[in-house]
DNA sequence: TATGAATGAGTGTTCATTCAT
DNA sequence: GATGAATGAACACTCATTCAT
């Protein structure tokens, strides 16, 4: 009997991926990076400890996997955020973008955050995070310098904070209670009036 | 045993638990909790392993230890906050306490955080900095309410993500190019202007 | 099947063992036989894992196929010096034939030394390479009789420990700097002499 | 209750390493190096694999520890050699105390061996001991010539070649019935000629 | 015949915890 | 109170071998 075709057996691989990239990314979810066991997301997945190293080199590479997983999905709105051009439909872009996400996308926050404050992460997975982080802020600014806004660059910093603050309570604090559709609008009032007035 | 040398001990005791909790804390915000090796405190703390099962009865209730006591030292500030009846000074101190503590007690933060953020920590601690959290947004809803604001509860919730966004950011992401003082500048006369005006 | 089509099959068979061989022998001799994975000889014979087990039933398998072949190509010098009749001659064509294998076919020692002596390999292959080494032994002590030496045994002896002492630091204590060429020409002289004087 | 003395537990510390080192050095020796587990070595020193790990930081620096113990022990036997000026003398301290180490201190070419042949062992390890090798040719070299011995270089190469091949097929091929004494004698005999004659 | 995805027992190593002293 | 030797369960990772296709 001839071996199964190439394009079959891609299929089964993509398949395998997926399944144990699922299993992996809701335990890291659940229980934290440090806390989750290969055993655990081999369990997880319905496979064996073994096949997880045919396709990841180990732990920190399905991590790695997945925060990229992660980034590229992100970029696609970010993508759309630098398109536009108009500072104040930008900035109401970027608030509700990023509500949308809390809402729908919840893994960055969840995922990508106890990463970055886990001190025991790869130091080179954090620079790569932090760069991201630089780049938005300076995007920010840049975008509230355009709107006329007199101290741009706090301001910047303030909606940044603002934003990850929110994620933070959000996810670690209060999720069911926390009323995050009022805060959605009232920050875009709050901002569409601070770029008018330029204050 | 005499009772001078009940009390003796019991200093001696004290000292103890103080130069392991020390030790503890320290190496926690160095390399984060799971990182960090009973050996290690121990050896920090220049004692034996064994005599630190004298006082913890294991490493998470010395990390439960660690958090009370920053809790204890927090509430000091909280009580001076809670005590300032002036709605415009409140907020202002709030803000000042903060980056106060931001700057000279970077343990809470440190320490916390990635405690909060790591799931895997029992169930009961979470529950009581949700507890905290819950009554500091509730009496910053009161404040800014009696200070005229209008949309007091969506601010207060603001203030508060503000404050711990602006804690993330600043030890997770770029703690030396921070503009931290700036920042607090920037927010104090914001939040002065909001309570003068009222919105 | 047609027996042209057998005859065609073995010839198929044939030579896919060669190549399974051939990379083996390379992979055991450049990094040791207990670290060559599976994997890593099915890859440099640009075969499958899978079909690797169709020729053999495991690695031990592979490696026992390989030191026969190899014990086979040494016979072929075998039975050359055997023919020879003349003790003087012998004795050079032996000092001869081991300083060729050593330049040439380095696979005998660097794959079978390392296998004799690490003991963990099947006591069955051992038998088989003492028997060999005895049977080696006394015909060189038969050819030192009729070449009327005088203590023809020890001289066996210490020629054979000679020739694989020689091998072995060679191999593994000092390839290059190694004087083979040198030690060839006095031990030729050195035996021829023995030989003429009977000591 | 005060603590063990420091001295008796130094006492109980060596007591353990001791006994790791003789539960492993025998393990290597039946089984080599890579064959043996650290499990094995443990249930054989009946202690925990654990404490394995107090004293030594993996299996490797087991073996060096080991290596390193048996070359201290030979180091004994090589100041008394190089201590010897007659060269007709030292010639025949070295044969002698070869045979010795053969009959009584099998563990270094046992252990030591394999370790050289085995190509998996860390470079740093092996460098060392080619280290040894070439001095000890070095001084054999010299030893000749100051005998008188004509071609003394090849006369150095070839008593070392032949002492390890003397243990080589000693301890790899018919231990039992080798004829360790009467080639002792016939080698003390043998080059006591040769310095006598020069050649 | 031929493939390579899948398995799982086995390996070296770590570390919180215990306990004899 | 104080020590640190000793434990053993847990972990990430490897690899010879199997088997559906």
């Amino acid at each position: 009997m001839s071996p199964r075709e190439k394009n079959k057996n891609e299929q089964v691989r993509q398949a395998s991926i997926e399944n144990i990239v699922n299993a992996a990314a809701k335990l890291f979810i659940e229980v934290g990076y440090l806390n989750v066991t290969i055993e655990q997301i081999a369990k997880r997945a319905n496979i064996s400890k073994g096949l997880l190293y045919n396709y990841f080199s180990g732990k920190e590479e399905l991590l790695k996997h997945i925060i990229d997983q992660i980034l590229l999905e992100m970029s696609e709105f970010s993508k759309q955020i630098l398109n536009t051009q108009n500072p104040s439909l930008k900035i109401s872009l970027i608030i509700k973008t990023t509500f949308k996400l809390l809402k729908e996308k919840s893994e960055f926050w969840q995922t990508v955050m106890p990463v970055i404050i886990q001190k025991a992460i790869s130091e080179k997975m954090l620079l790569n995070l932090r760069q991201i982080f630089m780049s938005l802020t300076q995007d920010l600014i840049q975008t509230f310098k355009a709107g006329g806004v007199k101290n741009a660059e706090m301001e910047a910093y303030q909606l940044g904070a603002l934003m990850d603050g929110i994620a933070l309570h959000y996810f670690y604090f209060s999720e069911n209670e926390y009323p995050l559709d009022k805060l959605e609008k009232a920050l875009l009032t709050k901002y569409s009036k601070i770029l008018k007035n330029g204050e």
